[in-house]
DNA sequence: TTGATTTAGGACTAAGATTGTCCTGTTGAT
DNA sequence: ATCAACAGGACAATCTTAGTCCTAAATCAA
């Protein structure tokens, strides 16, 4: 299963919360003017993030979300896998596996081999730690366009 | 990029070949029964790594496919790439990169280091390893259903 | 040389996934 | 009550996947 945009706009956004410092809230409208995502859809991919429990919503006027934890403490497998459920890298990797074979066979294992040093790597990779990678970037080519995000009113 | 069935039908396809050893030819319609792949499917798959070099075809009665490197030659990288493409985790590492981001971006990069690890362990596969770790499997879990393919006619 | 066999290649199609939009709730603050 | 903001479902356009089908080209054999 490839990265899909969900995946990618959920990292992005999650880091703009993740950018304000802890606390911070942030609307829908605004991330996704700051990180050009589609708002409408934006706000369906935070649905997601929500279940999973990464970030709370808040309602109403003065609503918007915000993280439940520190950036160092989510990893961008767990916000992928929130979005687009467990990465396969072949339909016998699926949660309920689409393959005809027995289970075990050869190209299985080695699909299975692969997709695990995918995980890896994603679980190995927190919001901060991207966050800091970014600090250590020339500016012209960072990820954020927005180093201040309009302020929380 | 997920790995689709066209990838997978084309390494089951050069397995079945491989099995045959040395220069024994297969015909698509009889890789495609053992295999139970789509006939007119596996052909347009064949045409890809016929391309690529990975395979030679003969045409007319007598005709067919063969392997024109030993199987331990090849890795499961070339094949999937051949018929594929190059393997891509998202579309930032496209070979024409669909991505607004500039180049360098945090993100990109997580991308980039994941799918390098999926490459390498494609790449440091090879058919004949397949083959190897087939025979280490318990007869009734293998991904192949008859050891032994019709006789070359 | 005629015909059977086998791959080559392009056009086409059905189904499914992706990437959204839109509308109607529901919740909370003032 | 009313406005602000998220929740959730239905819907739609576009793209990708997973094929099919048909004609052509090459090869061999009688």
């Amino acid at each position: 299963m490839q990265i899909t945009r969900a995946g990618e706009y959920g990292v992005l956004g999650l880091l703009h919360l993740a950018r304000r410092g802890p606390a911070r809230m942030a609307l829908i409208d605004d991330i996704s003017r700051d990180e050009e995502i589609p708002k409408s859809f934006l706000a369906k991919i935070f649905q997601s993030l929500v279940k999973a429990g990464v970030v709370q919503s808040y309602r109403g006027t003065g609503g918007g979300f915000a993280l439940t934890r520190k950036p160092s403490d989510i990893t961008v497998l767990e916000v992928i896998e929130a979005i687009e459920g467990k990465i396969a890298l072949q339909r016998c990797q699926l949660e309920v596996p689409d393959c005809e074979h027995m289970e075990g066979c050869a190209l299985c294992g080695l699909f299975e081999r692969a997709q695990d040093r995918v995980r890896a790597v994603f679980a190995g990779t927190t919001l901060a730690d991207l966050i800091t990678t970014e600090a250590t970037l020339p500016a012209k080519t960072r990820h954020i366009r927005k180093l201040q995000p309009a302020a929380f009113k």
